[in-house]
RNA sequence: GCUCUUGUAGCUCAGGGGUAGAGCACUUCCUUGGUAAGGAAGAGGUCACGGGUUCAAAUCCCGUCAAGAGCUCCA
């Protein structure tokens, strides 16, 4: 994640360390700030770090840079390259600095009749201790602790990326500034390069090869992030789901179903409502209140202020399985024998999710988590936690998805968003420290990331624009046993209190095959794909063997089709290898009179003929085993 | 939610003040073939929606809705 580097102060020292490529790619942002600078002599610029694939320099400007523009200023960067202008670094007092600022000298080649404005900003956030330095190119000097490349001329191979805006700082209450976007690289092969994985991360977006193997829809008449599942992804969310539930069923998980609803004050009790109303859809009202107040003239607003303080009666769409689970887990009592409960549900809820946040199936307003609600004791909370590890660790494995990090989030001592007493905080953490620890992994601590209940554990990958995405997760909770009264009668026949663990391997149906169709670029290993074998007669004269090919193959469980278009094999070849069908099975004379079928495999290519026996038999092995 | 960009056929896109165009997909016919595109014909669109300007709007302007990028957010 990119950070704003003035919400992250970089330390000297940190600065110092900068790789050789962010050293280059910071200079090119100088060299940017210097183009666009001459072009617009007015721009105010903030700051302009390197970032993981490049760098930015945001700049406050009358004028809108567009894409139009990029050419412009590239073009005026060239000039900024070939003058090989040395970076020269001065070391000046904070006055020296701050009278500079003030005479617009700043981020700018001259002085100029308005104030350095963010930069004299930058230099009360440096602290007092802290040197500060001026690095010059040519006539751009800039308020930078550097370390910068020795000449301009060593930045030779960059491109003007995109423009967006960001918040000055970060902070939404700050003024909103263009974020000139670029990249950088040592040389023009290495920027081509990139900018080729570029192109073919586009091609693996999981909402182009969506559409194009008609996995999934989102219609505007549906509404936002709301994700239609067709049936080919459908057949790939059922196999997934199949795949879990037979771990679970080992895990000795009971599987339960509830409503996609619930009281208000349920939620109340849970702490969701209205703490968290802005990221829920808004409540239901009861038909009977809604008839009383709309006679009375009750405004949109006082009914919503009615619901909230619980006047009016109303029910959440669910934004969380637990407290249904819950619900289950109370509706017996419990002995310390019965523990650990484990409740396990393929639960849908829904987020009211900033619209600008909405996209794809990576971030959605309505989602299914394969959800679960361990309820135990003390004792068992390490060892359970552990089995989610292990379900987490087998569906990534399955999947062949090794590039993750693990990432523990704790709370944030500063905030006062987190729910329970500190004690238990402390618990719960360790105990999912300890159990991170045994993962084989290395993983970060990140305090901050916890959920208002408790800590968590959390798997995250990367998707192709290098967003990082949120997938598995195990989280401990001390907070909800404590507002709905659990209990369990332990071995000295009192009433304890028994700790919850949320987690979902998958996270949720939606992410997950988002994710997963960028991993596999379409091309999903033969269990997992909606159509596993393609017959391909050569021509009509040979439906007949065809036909049984498919019977046979149908009887065994395969996701099969014969394609009887009048086309040519190239063309139907073509066709099953765009929907990326794992195997084509090609019949012509040859094979009908050898009893046979050529078998050619989206990725190998052609394997010769086998018998349909052997070919079903080979087939069923590979699916079975769920291989890769 | 904010800033910018975008919205034309199922898909990918061209065009652009004088009432619509290509390729693919689709339908029908011809072709009966050997490992990534055989041929022909046909059908398909209130140019996202609602206003405004104009003799005339898909085209210009405003608003709404939606998408994309980034920021902020993400129990």
């Amino acid at each position: 994640m990119p950070e704003s580097p003035e919400s992250q102060r970089k330390t000297l020292e940190e600065r110092h360390q900068m790789s050789d490529l962010e050293r280059l790619r910071h200079s090119t942002a100088h060299v940017l700030a210097t183009a666009i600078c001459r072009i617009w002599p007015d721009a105010q610029f903030a700051a302009g770090p390197p970032v993981e694939n490049g760098f930015y320099y945001d700049v406050d400007l009358e004028h809108r840079i567009t894409p139009d523009d990029f050419e412009k200023i590239e073009a005026e960067m060239k000039k900024v390259v070939k003058e090989n202008q040395p970076f020269e670094k001065m070391i000046v007092s904070r006055e020296e600095a701050l009278g500079m600022a003030k005479k617009g000298r700043l981020a700018a080649e001259t002085e100029r009749g308005v104030p350095s404005q963010y930069k004299i900003d930058l230099l009360e956030d440096i602290p007092e201790d802290e040197e500060i330095s001026i690095f010059k190119n040519g006539e751009f000097w800039d308020l930078c602790a550097g370390p910068h490349v020795a000449r301009t001329g060593n930045c030779k191979a960059y491109k003007v990326m995109s423009v967006a805006s960001a918040f000055y700082k970060g902070d939404a209450a700050n003024p909103q500034l263009q974020r000139v976007y670029g990249t950088a690289f040592k040389n023009k092969t290495l920027l081509t390069e990139h900018l080729e994985r570029l192109e073919e991360a586009k091609q693996r977006d999981h909402r182009k090869i969506g559409k194009d193997l008609d996995l999934f829809h989102i219609d505007e008449s549906v509404g936002q992030g709301l994700v239609l599942w067709k049936p080919n992804g459908s057949v790939i969310r059922q196999e997934l789901q199949d795949f879990i539930s037979e771990h679970l069923e080992r895990q000795g998980y009971s599987q339960v179903f509830t409503p996609h609803i619930g009281k208000l004050d349920l939620y109340r009790t849970s702490g969701h409502f209205p703490y968290y109303a802005d990221s829920q859809f808004p409540p239901l009202a009861e038909r009977e209140a809604m008839k009383i107040l709309s006679e009375e003239g009750c405004s949109c607003g006082e009914l919503s202020n009615k619901l909230e303080t619980g006047e009016v009666a109303g029910f959440l769409l669910k934004p969380m399985n637990c407290p249904h689970h819950i619900k289950i887990f109370q509706s017996n009592h419990h002995s310390y024998r019965d523990l650990p409960v484990r409740l396990a549900e393929f639960g849908t809820v829904y987020r009211w999710e900033q619209s600008g946040e909405l996209g794809g199936m990576t971030r959605v307003r309505g989602f299914t988590q394969d959800d679960a609600h361990l309820f135990c004791t003390e004792e068992q909370v390490k060892d359970e936690i552990l089995g989610c590890l292990e379900l987490v660790k087998i569906v990534l494995g399955t999947l062949g998805m090794e590039d993750y990090r693990v990432r523990v989030g704790l709370r944030d001592p500063d905030s006062t968003k987190y729910v329970g007493n500190p004690e238990n905080w402390d618990h719960a953490e360790n105990a999912l420290r300890e159990a991170a620890s045994t993962l084989g992994t290395e993983f970060s601590e990140e305090p901050g990331e916890a959920a208002f209940y408790g800590p968590k554990i959390d798997f995250v990958v990367k998707d192709v624009i290098g967003r990082e995405w949120q997938l598995g997760t195990v989280q401990v909770d001390y907070n909800l046993p404590e507002r709905f009264g659990l209990e369990y009668i332990g071995p000295d026949n009192k009433p304890h209190r028994p700790v919850m663990i949320h987690r979902a391997p998958f996270g949720s149906m939606e992410r997950f095959v988002g994710v997963l169709i960028e991993h596999f670029a379409g091309k999903f290993p033969t269990w997992l794909s909606p159509e596993q074998v393609r017959i391909l007669p050569i021509s009509e004269k040979f439906e007949t063997p065809a036909q049984e090919a498919y019977e046979r193959l149908r009887k065994a469980g395969v996701r099969v089709t014969v394609d009887t278009t009048a086309e040519k094999v190239g063309a139907k070849i073509r066709l099953a290898q765009l929907a990326r069908i794992p195997y084509m099975l090609i019949i012509g004379a040859k094979e009908q009179e050898l009893n046979q079928v050529s078998v050619r495999h989206r990725d190998r290519g052609d394997e010769g003929s086998v018998g349909v026996e052997e070919f079903v038999e080979k087939l069923t092995a590979e699916i079975r085993s769920r291989s890769l």
